[in-house]
DNA sequence: AACCAGATGATAATTATTATCACCTAGGTG
DNA sequence: CACCTAGGTGATAATAATTATCATCTGGTT
């Protein structure tokens, strides 16, 4: 079988590990350990339902009543830039449309968001053959690839090179 | 090489064919051939970009200059139910978190929105050793799975059973 | 204990998308 | 060919997610 679901059992010890190691990952990133930190990616590794800001910003809420929306959202964005979370969706602020009905694929550039489709024949035949996902009868797939493109590559290096100060 | 960008010449024949058929598709999807949605299928297969809803509504409006915005939208969305289009990102109408940074890709039911964790290894082999893909310098990728899932599945078939007429 | 860069809370601003509704038209019918 | 009507459109308001702003607060270092 080439796909198959996550053992949900495995979250719990995951989820505790992650903690214990966040102060420091924190602080190796360059950013305070602040309770409502703690208390957001507690709330994102306890669940399992891939939650949406407000979710978090429920959960969180019963033990901090006055953490505000806004700094759900920052955090959770935060969490992505060091490595903490992702993103399972929309590396893009509005839809975007493609009229090639053709099955193929897509890679992002992160920064200018410009978006190149490419092809691979091997992983549409994995997908062709699977009709049937545990629970869940499979309609369609879409491979996005995070990347970088020449151009931003070129102005990210630059910045490296010569960071202000 | 298991990954390869798609050759961007085969679009000119493909968009030709596609708008020829355009109208009889539309006629078997149940939809009226409005030059409304000639201009914005047109638009679409004339573009490369993976435009945006106000791309195309940028484009369409130099030839039908009183072509409302909503329209775009609406026309968009229907292109994707009748499979002549098909959104590039977000199944969502807004962002989902993952707290697992293990490696993993995910099944999304694209009627409640439940989404379940699927590992590929296979896949992520062939990922992990392409750190090129022409211009762009691969950062991550993530696989979604449209599909639908069990319980939406049974009301979906219920409703199909007794249409109500 | 004091300091301050960075974090937070409250709220306003922005922006993509959807809803509403009066009017219009594609495409069948007599 | 003129007419009819379900469905489509334009204009605009409503909705809702996210981001910006800014005064205040605090983690962590001195």
């Amino acid at each position: 079988m080439e796909l198959q679901l996550v053992n949900e059992r495995r979250r719990g010890p995951y989820a505790a590990k992650r903690l214990s190691e966040f102060a420091a990952r924190c602080r190796r990133g360059g950013l305070a350990v602040t309770p409502q930190r703690l208390a957001i990616i507690k709330a994102l590794l306890g669940s399992g339902e891939h939650p949406r800001a407000d979710a978090i910003f429920a959960a969180v809420r019963i033990q901090h009543p006055h953490i505000s929306l806004a700094t759900v959202h920052r955090t959770l964005e935060t969490l992505c830039d060091i490595g903490e979370a992702r993103k399972v969706t929309t590396l893009h602020d509005s839809a975007r449309y493609d009229g090639n009905m053709i099955p193929h694929h897509h890679v992002v550039c992160v920064k200018c968001r410009r978006i190149r489709d490419i092809e691979i024949p091997r992983l549409d035949r994995i997908l062709a053959g699977q009709s049937e996902l545990g629970e869940f009868t499979v309609l369609g797939s879409s491979l996005e690839i995070q990347a970088l493109c020449e151009d931003c590559a070129a102005k990210r290096a630059n910045r490296t090179r010569k960071p202000r100060r």
